[in-house]
DNA sequence: TAATATTGGTTCAACATTGGATCAGATAAA
DNA sequence: TTTATCTGATCCAATGTTGAACCAATATTA
């Protein structure tokens, strides 16, 4: 069997925390029933809800019991366990709204440095014979434009959006919707980015996003 | 020189790993699995996990197990402690992209609820009668704003900004900004933006709620 | 108020799992 | 042959889990 079992409690704590349970009272059961309920030894519940706690998720009280402090929403802990439950309309939506900006920024701003890692990006991606490795330099040539826009914030935006969608559930969504003629396809498109942003067009760049990740909405959600 | 079978077993291994396998508690099989399943010895099985921890692709700890980097979820809070350093200028730059788009958003699909609640929060912050205050009601304001997208994923980016600007330096720099006089101008802003919503005109609602962030922007930064 | 029960906090010893390190011998390439 | 590599094995060190006992704070009940 498997170590790291406190871990893994942890985690469903999480889960059954944020979808709702003990919610009435804000209380958790005490440590000595969630021992018996998971099949595991106290301690290792203990160190299960101590890592909830180090996060904030809940606060503890010797003889009253373990307590919620989920009521606030505020917690920036919170806020990235629900961004990671973002589904991939939602996400698409927000690639559509973001990403196109990203390029005409890039367009204007970016140094012949930052242009140059681009196309590395995009040569290898198009140079790639398997899906994990194009998958990988697709990511990166998206990266690369954000890193062009001289803004940390939304880099930083871009790698929250980029963690999410390396989740599992999203891979097995990206292997199904794969397929050699569509790497192509894809491959052509960000070659016309590239191309907009080397002529310094940020008109041009931010339609040719747009047109690629209408491309990438149709092929992921099959519309 | 013989062969290099622990090369081989990097290389597939970072497939693997690219390929997204064990992503979902980014954990790797112990060496002594590997070992069998690869059908040899244990050193060379270290040998070949050596060169990925080289390379940063993977971690390892004595009695836990070799770890992948890249879907480390102490890299999402890391990510998020790089945003909390995020400069005002930054900032606003980013609300200058992302709020337009949602007041457009919210101007198409908010229901007739949403839409009071959003005119709710305006007419608290108006008759806000110190800054703190108005400054809650004021972020509020704008939030309902991005509930009414519809986009949980949006919702969840400005949760974030609003905390990161609840930072305390961020909190003297709007106390410095903040003036009777301004407040004024901010409730005729927000009133316009809301005009929009009401008569469902999604450009004029992106063009008033940029005004108005050009607006803050002048008064926060002194431009 | 006083006694009892409940609950989290702490510690401990035993065992299992896992990476770290080393060594002698076999194998394959230069 | 020489050299680097792989094999198979053994032992070590760090960590996690178990099961248990006892303590301290709080709540409940007599």
């Amino acid at each position: 069997m498997p170590k790291l079992v406190a871990n893994d409690i942890a985690t469903m704590l999480k889960k059954r925390i944020s979808s709702g349970e003990w919610l009435e009272d804000g209380r958790m059961p005490p440590e000595r029933d969630l021992a018996v309920e998971f099949g595991v030894a106290r301690n290792t519940v203990r160190r299960a809800v101590g890592f909830l706690e180090n996060d904030g998720t809940v606060v503890r009280h010797v003889g009253r019991g373990t307590f919620l402090t989920a009521t606030n929403p505020t917690s920036i802990t919170s806020m990235v366990t629900r961004m990671e439950g973002t589904s991939p309309a939602d996400m698409m939506e927000i690639r559509q709204l973001l990403e196109p900006a990203a390029a005409a920024f890039a367009a204007t701003n970016a140094s012949a440095t930052e242009l140059n890692a681009v196309r590395e990006a995009h040569q290898t991606a198009c140079d790639a014979k398997d899906m994990p490795d194009f998958e990988h330099w697709d990511a990166e040539f998206h990266h690369r434009v954000f890193a062009c826009c001289r803004n940390d914030f939304l880099k930083e935006i871009h790698n929250l959006m980029r963690a999410i969608r390396n989740q599992s559930p999203w891979f097995e969504m990206k292997k199904r919707s794969f397929s050699e003629e569509r790497r192509q396809a894809y491959c052509d498109e960000h070659q016309a980015i590239l191309d907009c942003l080397f002529h310094r067009d940020p008109e041009g760049a931010k339609n040719a996003m747009l047109a690629h990740l209408r491309t990438v909405e149709r092929n992921l959600l099959g519309r």
